[in-house]
Formats: C-alpha cells, sequence, structure tokens
DNA sequence: AACTATTTATAAGA
DNA sequence: TTCTTATAAATAGTT
C-alpha cells in the first residue's frame, strides 16, 4: 500500500524487508487486540522470524497458550471439518475474484461506451485520466494476482491433504 | 474504521457484532499471508470464536503445526527473553502514545493561535470544522482509549508475570 | 525515525 | 443478507 502498490512478492532487498516486516508486524499486533476486544474472542498470532531465536507472539505467551490448549484438544474429526470449511473458503475465494473480474470488466466496458458517447471525447487531459485508471496493465496485473494466489493457495491445499 | 470512529470496545449488538467478526477475521487472513509472502517468513493466526467448536486458524493446520512446532521448542531462557522483549515493546508503546499526545496538543495550539489571529475568525463555517476535528470530546476520547489500553496491557503483563 | 501520498480495510448505509 | 460508499487506518516510498 501508499505511495505505490507493492507486488505481493518475497521482498529481496534486506532493509526494505525488514522495515516492511516491522511496520507489519506491528499493524497485524494491533488487528489481533481489536478483533478480541470487539468480538469478545480468544485470538492470537505466531510470527518465526528465522532470524530470530524466539517466535513473536501476541498477546503473550500463555495467551497463546491458552488459545493452543484449546486448539490441541480439538478431536480429529473436527480438524478434519476444519480442513472442509477451507477448501470452501478458498473456493469461495475464487469465485469471489472472478465475480469482481466480472464486475470490473462491467464497468470498463460501460467507461468505454461513455467514452465514445462522449462529445468531449477530444479533451485530452479526461481520456488520459480514465487510461491510467483502467489501462491494460492494470488489468494484467490485476488477473495475474489472482491467478497466482489461487495457484499458491490451491498448492497449499494438495499438500495438506496429502499430509496423514 | 468507515463511516464513523469505531470505539474499541466489545460490539453487545450481536448482529454487528457477527458482521464485525467477518469481516476482520477475513482482512487479518489476508494480512497474515502477506507478512508471510512478503518478508519469506512463517506466521500463523489462530482465532477461537466460542460459538464455533473448532478454531479458525490459517493457512491451515499443518501451517500452524509448523509454526507451532518451533515455539514448543522454544527454551524456557529464551521465552523469558521474550517477555521482556514485550515488557520494552509496551513501554515504548506507552511513550510513543505519549508523544503523539504532546503532538496533538501543539498542534491544537497552534490551531487555537491561527484561530484567534485569523482576520476570519466571524466566518462560521470555518470555525465550526475547526471545532468538529479538535474538541473537547475528541481529546477525551483520545486520551481514555489510551489509558485503557495501556492499563489493560500493563494488567496483562502482571498476570503473566506471576505465571510460574 | 518521522512524514505523506496512496492503498487498503471497514462501519454504516442502501 | 450482500453490495456500496464514505471514512478511518495501514503503510510504501521519501526525507
Amino acid at each position: 500500500m501508499a505511495r505505490k502498490k507493492l507486488k505481493l512478492a518475497y521482498i529481496t532487498c534486506n532493509s526494505k524487508r525488514r522495515e516492511t516486516f516491522r511496520k507489519r508486524k506491528s499493524g497485524l499486533m494491533k488487528k489481533v487486540n481489536e478483533l478480541s476486544t470487539l468480538c469478545g474472542i480468544e485470538a492470537c498470532a505466531i510470527i518465526y522470524d528465522q532470524n530470530n531465536p524466539q517466535a513473536e507472539v501476541w498477546p503473550s505467551d500463555s495467551g497463546v497458550k491458552s488459545v493452543l490448549s484449546r486448539f490441541g484438544s480439538l478431536s480429529e474429526l473436527e480438524r478434519n471439518k476444519k480442513k472442509v470449511d477451507q477448501e470452501v473458503f478458498l473456493r469461495e475465494s475464487i469465485e469471489k475474484a472472478c465475480d469482481q473480474l466480472n464486475k470490473k470488466k462491467e464497468e470498463n466496458k460501460k467507461k468505454e461506451m461513455a467514452n465514445i458517447i462522449d462529445p468531449y471525447i477530444h479533451n485530452g487531459e479526461f481520456n488520459s485520466n480514465l487510461m491510467s485508471k483502467y489501462d491494460f496493465n492494470d488489468w494484467s496485473s490485476f488477473i495475474d494476482e489472482n491467478l497466482k494466489e489461487i495457484d499458491r493457495k490451491m498448492k497449499g491445499m494438495q499438500i495438506e491433504a496429502q499430509d496423514p
């Protein structure tokens, strides 16, 4: 986010990656706290950074243990059910992405239509603004990101499915 | 966030709380995925909703287990070190909150100053806008939130410290 | 380590 | 409920 849209991929520059890690970790912890407070539920985040021997946990070791003890006590059956739920979640995500894609396509078509009809079509500034918002590159990267994300998640699901 | 600033407290209305839970859970999972991808680290979130027998986990049971196995293998020494780190984090948070408070106070003073000097002081609209942004209630709730947050965290630290 | 232009998340509304 | 939209919050790049 921010000055430029960040490509969702491993940040190779060490200093930049470290800074992003620091910022986002802090943001994540805040979100976990907020969710706990607002909804009255137990939640925790565990972040394992290979450069640090200790895992970053929130809200605290004891808090994590409290949540984990419940997690550990789940029967195998319930855990299997959860796997199915995750599959459903993924499918829904994919559908949602497709829906959004279609919606964007329609929007774009409408804009193009308006552009053709627009009697002020020769106004250069207007057109260039329009193009910067709806040009091919945006489309390409939007589709790309969705496909990659879906691909990655599906692979994760397959690996998990093979797990004994 | 959004249409109005939400007070950071348990949402009593069931339907609203459920919707907030759904939305924020989804946002949190997304953030976890992004952090993992961008920084090449392992991370997971565990959310325990008492209405559901199964904990919501991400990215997957096996992913959580992978992270947890590392967490479980931490020596007691490392965990104690981590506690200290969390104390430092809290102190820094408090300091930061105080700094922000002071900054806001200064800002406010400047605005008031400008307001007094401003030859257009009788422009009602301008003044009302100014007041809505910097009025007493905002101040009160800002300070309140910070103090509550700090109080809650400090209590958490004490409880943890008493833990054997 | 602080700032700000943008992007992203989301509370309320439709 | 789902979708939209106005606003709050997070944050990437900058200084």
